[in-house]
DNA sequence: ACGCGATGCGCC
DNA sequence: AAAGGGCGCATCGCGT
């Protein structure tokens, strides 16, 4: 085992691979050493010991990125060595500890808050205070001023730091690994979530670009609607002078508006007045309801207007953490992972010169992933089983809620039936809300919210027992979450097949977990593949292009427009495969698309030719 | 000036 | 018996 850090030049937009400056290692013996990134002998060492050793770093991706750029002869040995398992990122595996144990606030360890970088690392397992006794912290930002500096001539604090840095790293993991034996809580997907960090990294390294002129008509449109709202609702003093919204004033008027239509005022969970869109616009009030008018407008000019902009001159490099509780990821700064649909934002979002994105998703990624979590707990599974059939989910419930035959069902929503396209939708409601543990309350308003429909409660529970008939499998798997809830409060679930262990989870999202994590699983798998086959495979379809956004069913990658077709396919073909791997019993597909932009609904489009063209 | 809880809202 | 989950980000307002 062998811990790798780097120290570097500084980061940027741009430049999330920084020029290294010195590379330090420590292995069993402790005794951490040094090697200078201007030494000619450097990359042939570092070559010898990837090929060999089992690495381990803080935030391995960005040393690994970090290499990757500076010595090309690195990619091949660092992709099979993450491939062979034999990469491990200390603040992935310690995500992946706080998850078994249901922490998410506190370290009780510590007493500290839930943090994964290497100095709280050092203080929870190695009572090590790694800043404030002395200078060598100092350096962190200052070591481009080394580079190719002899050793001899490093002031000692920077050499210091530089090699504790790696010691702490060794000592560290070390630590992870009793703790993780101690408290029988063995992180079994720790190398695969590195492999993802990995994958993510890179997208994230690489970036976004936007059309600055797309950008700027929308900041223009969205920034005049807002504007001139703002002025009226000066006036009326529900925005204060200074431009922000006075909230005590909008309160004190949403609770008259709602006095006066003899309705109660909406509260939220602590008890305060609601001030939420929804709200606004069913107050009756003329001011309250253009407030409500241009919510959605503020929050494209506040949330993602600035991030296009950013993008206009520079690649936008958004981060990814690897693994939250339900083993999905997420991302920030910005959050690519929530782009909206509507407004015209995505679209703002284009690849660079020459080239097209290449785009694919999962199509119902997490009810397979459902149906096969059934065929896991060794239930025999009708979902399983018309997916096997070919069959489209959505209607094959539609079709039993109809009481009529699946074929049927499809001749119908052929000759555009209004019936069909209406119990189809009922269907999706009952598919996407149902399986997390939803009860006819709660469904009612999830079908309001997401689908705009509006049930009864009577409809809701006729919805949910048709559904509970239609997959029976469904009665044992929620039992068996009430099952584990029957004798504690709170329980410890395991994942089927990547065994993570996520801890104190209660029945909601104990039904969520399961299905929704073996879905992040593939889904991570194959950013790992699919970027193995971008940056080192020659003799894949995909290899030059580059992938830029993960969004947990859905991937993008840029690609050369000419060879937009052949990647597309290759894409799809890795997906499903992939999905293969977690997910043997289901048939699960992937749908590819080449686009000029980031659309929402792209579909596979083809040419005269038969081969895949741009969509939009 | 800054931190933080509450609230609301974007996505899958 | 009943029970959607879970991210990130901006804003407001209060407290230190």
């Amino acid at each position: 085992m062998l811990v790798i850090d780097t120290e570097t030049y500084l980061i940027g937009p741009g430049r999330i691979a920084p020029k290294p400056v010195c590379i330090q290692l420590c292995d069993e013996r402790r005794e951490p050493w040094i090697l200078l990134a201007s030494d000619p002998d450097t990359p042939d060492i570092l070559e010898a010991l990837i090929n060999e050793e089992t690495i381990v770093g803080h935030n391995l991706a960005f040393d690994m990125g970090v290499l990757c750029e500076a010595y090309p002869q690195l990619q091949t040995p660092i992709w099979r060595a993450y491939t062979e398992d034999r990469m491990l990122c200390t603040q992935v595996l310690e995500k992946l500890i706080h998850i078994a144990h249901g922490w998410d606030t506190k370290d009780p360890r510590s007493n500290l808050p839930l943090k994964t970088n290497l100095a709280s690392l050092a203080t929870t397992y190695l009572k090590h205070e790694m800043k404030g006794k002395d200078s060598a912290d100092a350096w962190r930002f200052r070591y481009r001023e080394l580079d190719s500096v002899p050793l001899e001539k490093w002031a000692p604090d920077a050499l210091r730091y530089a090699l504790d840095d790696a010691l702490i790293t060794y000592e560290v993991h070390q630590s992870q690994r009793a703790w993780m034996i101690k408290n029988n809580k063995i992180c079994m997907d720790m190398y695969q979530r590195a492999r993802g960090a990995w994958a993510l990294h890179l997208m994230g390294a690489w970036g976004l670009r936007t059309d600055p002129e797309k950008v700027d008509e929308l900041a223009q449109r969205v920034r005049n609607r807002v504007q001139g709202a703002k002025i009226t609702l000066q006036r009326t003093g529900l925005i204060k002078p200074d431009g922000k919204k006075d909230l005590k004033a909008i309160r004190s008027q949403i609770d008259r508006a709602y006095r006066i239509q003899g309705k109660d005022t909406p509260k939220t969970a602590k008890g305060s007045v609601g001030t939420s869109r929804e709200v606004l616009a069913a107050s009756g009030d003329v001011s309250l309801q253009l407030l409500a008018s241009i919510s959605n407008d503020e929050k494209l000019l506040t949330t993602y207007v600035p991030v296009l902009e950013r993008g206009k001159t520079l690649p936008v490099n958004a981060s990814y953490n690897p693994v939250v509780a339900t083993g999905r990821t997420s991302c920030r700064s910005p959050n690519v992972q929530n782009q909206p649909r509507e407004g015209g934002v995505r679209e703002c979002w284009i690849p660079r010169q020459g080239n097209v994105y290449v785009q694919a998703d999962y199509s119902i990624a997490e009810l397979c992933a459902l149906a096969q979590c059934c065929i896991y707990m060794g239930v025999e599974s009708s979902m399983a089983k018309a997916l096997n059939e070919g069959r489209d989910l959505h209607l094959d419930l539609a079709s039993k809620i109809m009481s009529i035959s699946y074929d049927d069902a499809l001749r119908l929503k052929s000759e555009g039936d209004k019936e069909i396209k209406n119990a189809r939708q009922m269907a999706k409601i009952a598919n996407f809300g149902i399986p997390g543990g939803l009860g006819v309350v709660s469904l009612v308003s999830f079908a309001k919210m997401a689908y705009g429909v509006v049930l009864t409660e009577t409809e809701a529970t006729d919805l949910r027992n048709q559904w509970l008939e239609a997959y029976p499998e469904m009665k044992a798997y929620f039992r068996y979450v009430r099952d584990q809830l029957r004798t504690q409060e709170r329980f410890e679930l395991r994942q089927w097949r990547s065994a993570r262990i996520r801890g104190n989870v209660g029945y909601t999202d104990g039904c969520n977990s399961p299905f929704q994590g073996l879905a992040a699983d593939f889904g991570i798998d194959m950013c790992f593949h699919v970027a193995r086959a971008c940056y080192i495979d020659v003799q894949s379809p995909l290899y030059g292009c580059r992938p830029v956004a993960f969004v947990h069913d859905e991937i993008i990658l840029e690609c050369e427009a000419d060879r937009g077709h052949d990647a597309a396919i290759e894409l799809q073909a890795i997906m499903e495969r992939r999905a293969r791997a977690w997910c043997p019993d289901i048939p699960i597909v992937a749908e590819p698309c080449i686009m000029t932009r980031w659309y929402k609904d792209a579909e596979t489009k083809y040419g005269s030719d038969g081969r895949i063209i741009p969509w939009g």
